[in-house]
RNA sequence: GGGGUCUUAGCUCAGCUGGGAGAGCAUCUGCCUUACAAGCAGAGGGUCAUAGGUUCGAGCCCUAUAGGCCCCACCA
């Protein structure tokens, strides 16, 4: 027979389990029409990535809800993938190649890809081997890359689709620049953060000599781009000036002073300089009124050659210096210390520039409206619900995505432009020729943002624009697990797309989690050196204590810190399960398990146990359909540690160690059902383990096979049969007057080892006979040498100490040991106990309210409390009364 | 400025449709009981942030207040 270590060892088991689960092809989902789909297609990491706690998080939550589903019996797909991440690629890539003394520029477009497709072979497998280890079960054979042909493809029919439509166009406006990056980046993509700054007073005169203007700025540098001042209409101050002229200082230049409602008459003088170049609302103030757009700074933020004095400085240098100048030309009057809000870029940090370029975008409005109704209308539904406020905010609120980069790396924009004619032709295949004059076209140099691809992710991967089997299958996925941080990058945007591209929603729910956070609650990152790394993790503890402590303790939505001491209690929790199952089959060579077994020798604990685990499917199966992940997981915990290992197997013990065949083959034939029962509960939570000890079982059992494997067994069903309330009530009876005795025992400091003769009595025939069919396991628990069930207390000795449990009142003749004083302590004790419970149940009876609107069954319920209570009472004060006599 | 979310045992957090406050860790006591000391049996510890309200009944629903965190926002 095969046996057990007695330490569970996860690195023996999991690279060869699931070395196994890959070869047997159970990750491979197939188009099978008789059978539901259940689909998942995980969040890409970057090729740039490794893996983290983050990635840890949402890969366990996904395989958990594909692995149920798969025992469930759907045709359950784990669509796996990596994504180009343009920028970060990009960037990665040209520090390594800086390194070795080379640019972008030396090696040119053609050699820079050369160069970074060699990269992605090398290093776009790293991710996808880290979340093997996990566990993870992902359909590797359809394993996509947003930058493969596939992808490509879906992105040009996309782009084509929507230019077609006008909602793709082409501008000139003001978008973030990063002057690191040197690319445009999106709105989402700027990170804002508080900066202490400060506010430079300004005063320009007007050109007819008559005086000055105040205002206030925070970026005097940009001051030489300045093409007008603006005040509010209706500002008594200043509205005569209107129309008036003001002379630049250092420039030279004569700028209007409009009037216009954007400015604020409350804040600062009420005065502000308009410079549309390098400001979004001034760009927007200068749309209005027809302002020229003078640019100042350069991709890379120096000031450009216009303005010789200044020219090459970058903008902080520029800054310096033209605040000297003013300060010496007497136009700066005033400096004041201003924190302000600054937008920086999600990559490198750097300090944003807003700049006005010509630039592709989607008209975002037309959009937004199908994404909002869909979930308005529960086509998509979020988990948990309150994350669609943010959703909606976003979506509301969204102003048209900038989706060009000046980056090489990433899906090339599908526009060619004639230099000689100036037309303009956006298609999916290249275009050389321009078909208006026949001249040479050139291609758009630029690349498309990152999430342009991913946000076509769900029905690309299955094979979109070809009208393919899988898509019609498969789409729309059914749950998309994220977390909340993605929602404006990635989530809307698929939803659009979807809704847009395919006429239907991507996915049914959007199940979304929470940052791991380090032991204190701070985010784990580089810079601070607090990561955790889950292969350390996994290295240490296994992939099934990592699994299980990402899932328990939390709830959907919600941050959670990472400890290692929990790390190690799910350990322990393996080990315990581990364990139990290594007692239960160094016990089953007793017994051919393969004869017939007799239902009728089940006793009140075996059912109560089935009946138990029965329960327990019902309630872990509807969890897991309402993504309450963590509360299944802790049911599942509580059941095996608490039920079957500390009571069952306990209760069972005397059986299996005893001689009589029937119940002992009752027993394990209980234990074998139970354990089975529970590991393919616990096997989405914990594969590798549950696989093992599965395996392991059936070879116990002789009926180990080639295919023998948990995760492809039928997940258990509720069985109608299996409940069992009147054994379940008898078996807690027992459990009850066990916990007593033990108390007991404990308060007067009587070791296990002393065991000593137990006397139940009770009047009630039926309770007589609970006790005396659990008389075996009930001894054992109790520390019992004898147990005599009888019906009153003929021939106890007066000096019994005694526990009362509703029903029945148990006596241990202890004589010599008790402490006549420390009882009647205790008793008095259990008599507050049970004047307080008696007290809350007259209280709620003798309410006539509650007694006429609450629900009947709560009414019986505390009935039948009330004379539980009752009768333990009068039991109580017989004993004092009894005691104090002596 | 707008929105979201949280406040429950010493710590970290659960508590699913309102019906006697839970877990892990920590603390204390006693156990090497032939699956497990990564264990077993017990114990202590909470005015569920505060104040109102709805209800027969509120940790849970409503309103206000205080504090923490997050997201969004163009106040130069």
């Amino acid at each position: 027979m095969k046996e057990l270590a007695k330490t569970y060892n996860p690195k023996e088991i999991e690279d060869r389990l699931y070395q196994m689960w890959q070869d047997k092809k159970y990750f491979h989902a197939e188009v099978r029409p008789e059978k539901k789909p259940y689909t998942i297609v995980i969040p890409p990491p970057n090729i740039t990535g490794q893996l983290h706690m983050g990635h840890a998080l949402d890969n366990t939550l996904q395989d958990i809800l594909i692995r149920f589903k798969r025992m469930q019996g759907y045709e359950a797909l784990w669509l796996p993938g990596t994504d180009h991440a343009s920028i970060a690629t990009e960037a990665k890539i040209v520090e390594a190649m800086a390194k070795e003394g080379i640019t972008k520029e030396d090696l040119g477009r053609e050699g820079f890809l050369e160069r970074a497709w060699e990269w992605k072979r090398q290093y776009g497998g790293r991710i996808i081997s880290q979340l093997k280890k996990m566990g993870s079960s992902c359909d590797w054979d359809r394993e996509r890359f947003t930058m493969d042909e596939g992808c490509n493809k879906a992105v040009k029919e996309v782009f084509v689709n929507l230019y077609n439509k006008g909602l793709i166009y082409r501008g000139n406006r003001i978008i973030n620049w990063c002057p690191h990056c040197l690319t445009t980046i999106s709105d989402a993509e700027v990170n804002y953060e508080d900066q202490a700054g400060h506010f430079w007073h300004l005063r320009y005169p007007y050109t007819d000599g008559s005086g000055y203007i105040e205002m206030a700025t925070t970026r005097p540098e940009t001051m030489l781009g300045d093409t007008a001042v603006a005040v509010n209409p209706n500002d008594d101050r200043y509205k005569h000036l209107i129309g008036k002229t003001v002379t630049l200082p250092l420039v030279g230049r004569e700028i209007p002073v409009i009037g216009d409602e954007y400015v604020d008459m409350e804040f600062g003088t009420g005065v502000v300089k308009i410079t549309p170049a390098h400001d979004p609302n001034d760009f927007e103030v200068g749309l209005r009124h027809n302002l020229p757009v003078i640019n100042v700074l350069t991709p890379d933020a120096k000031i450009t050659e216009d303005y010789p004095k200044y020219a090459g400085m970058d903008r902080y240098e520029a800054r310096k210096a033209i605040v000297k100048d003013l300060q010496e030309c007497g136009a700066l009057t005033e400096i004041e210390d201003h924190a302000h809000n600054v937008g920086t870029c999600y990559r490198c940090g750097t300090t944003i520039e807003p700049r006005v370029s010509m630039q592709w975008f989607v008209k975002m409005k037309p959009l937004a409206g199908p994404a909002i109704d869909a979930v308005k209308q529960d086509k998509t539904q979020f988990v948990p619900e309150h994350f669609e406020k943010t959703y909606f905010h976003w979506l509301e609120n969204i102003r048209d995505w900038c989706i060009s980069r000046q980056l090489w790396w990433g899906h090339r924009i599908p526009a060619f432009y004639c230099d000689a004619c100036g037309e303009t032709v956006v298609t999916k295949d290249d275009q050389a020729i321009c078909p208006k004059c026949g001249k040479p076209m050139r291609q758009d140099p630029d690349t498309l943002d990152t999430w342009f691809s991913s946000a076509l992710w769900p029905f690309s991967t299955l094979g979109w624009p070809e009208k393919t089997k899988e898509l019609e299958y498969f789409y729309p996925t059914s749950t998309l697990v994220t977390g909340y941080d993605i929602i404006p990058f990635w989530v809307m945007r698929m939803m659009f797309s979807g809704i847009e591209q395919m006429g239907e929603v991507p996915f049914k729910t959007v199940l979304i989690h929470g940052l791991v956070r380090d032991s204190q609650g701070r985010k784990m990152s580089k810079s601070l050196g607090n990561g955790i790394d889950p292969l350390e993790v996994i290295d240490k503890y296994g992939a099934d204590a990592l699994r299980f402590t990402l899932v328990t303790g939390n709830a959907p939505g919600n941050d959670m810190r990472f400890y290692w001491e929990r790390v190690e209690a799910s350990r322990n929790f393996a080990n315990k399960v581990w364990n139990a199952s290594r007692f239960i089959m160094m016990n089953l060579e007793q017994v051919d398990m393969n004869a017939a077994m007799d239902l009728t020798a089940l006793t009140d604990a075996d059912r109560w146990i089935l009946s138990k685990c029965n329960q327990l499917v019902a309630d872990v199966t509807e969890n897991l359909e309402n993504f309450e992940l963590g509360i299944a997981a802790g049911k599942i915990y509580d059941f095996i540690w608490s039920e079957f290992c500390d009571w069952y197997i306990e209760m069972v013990k005397p059986r299996l160690y005893g001689t009589e065949t029937k119940t002992k083959q009752a027993a394990l034939f209980t234990l074998c059902s139970v354990l089975t029962t529970s590991m393919q509960l616990l096997h989405p939570f914990m594969p590798f383990i549950t696989e093992e000890i599965y395996r392991t079982l059936a070879d116990a059992q002789g009926r180990l096979t080639d295919d023998t494997s948990i995760m492809i067994s039928e997940w258990p069903e509720f069985m109608k049969s299996m409940v069992w309330s009147k054994e379940e009530e008898a078996v807690e009876l027992i459990k009850n007057a066990v916990t007593a005795m033990r108390v007991l025992r404990n308060d007067m400091n009587v070791p296990p080892s002393r065991k000593a003769k137990v006397f139940v009595v009770s009047d009630d025939e039926h309770v007589r006979g609970i006790f005396e069919g659990s008389k075996d396991f009930f001894a054992a628990l109790a520390s019992a040498s004898e147990v005599t069930v009888q019906s009153d207390k003929a021939g106890i000795d007066d000096d019994a100490v005694s526990v009362v449990v509703a029903g029945a009142t148990i006596y241990m003749p202890l004589s010599d040991l008790v402490d006549i004083a420390k009882e009647i302590e205790r008793l008095t004790k259990e008599r507050e106990r049970l004047t307080g419970e008696l007290a809350r149940v007259n209280g709620m009876l003798s309410n006539e309210r509650f007694v006429s609107k609450a629900p009947e069954a709560k009414i019986a319920e505390e009935r039948a409390k009330l004379e539980k209570y009752t009768a333990m009472m009068k039991q109580v004060e017989e004993q004092l009364a009894h005691l104090g006599k002596q």
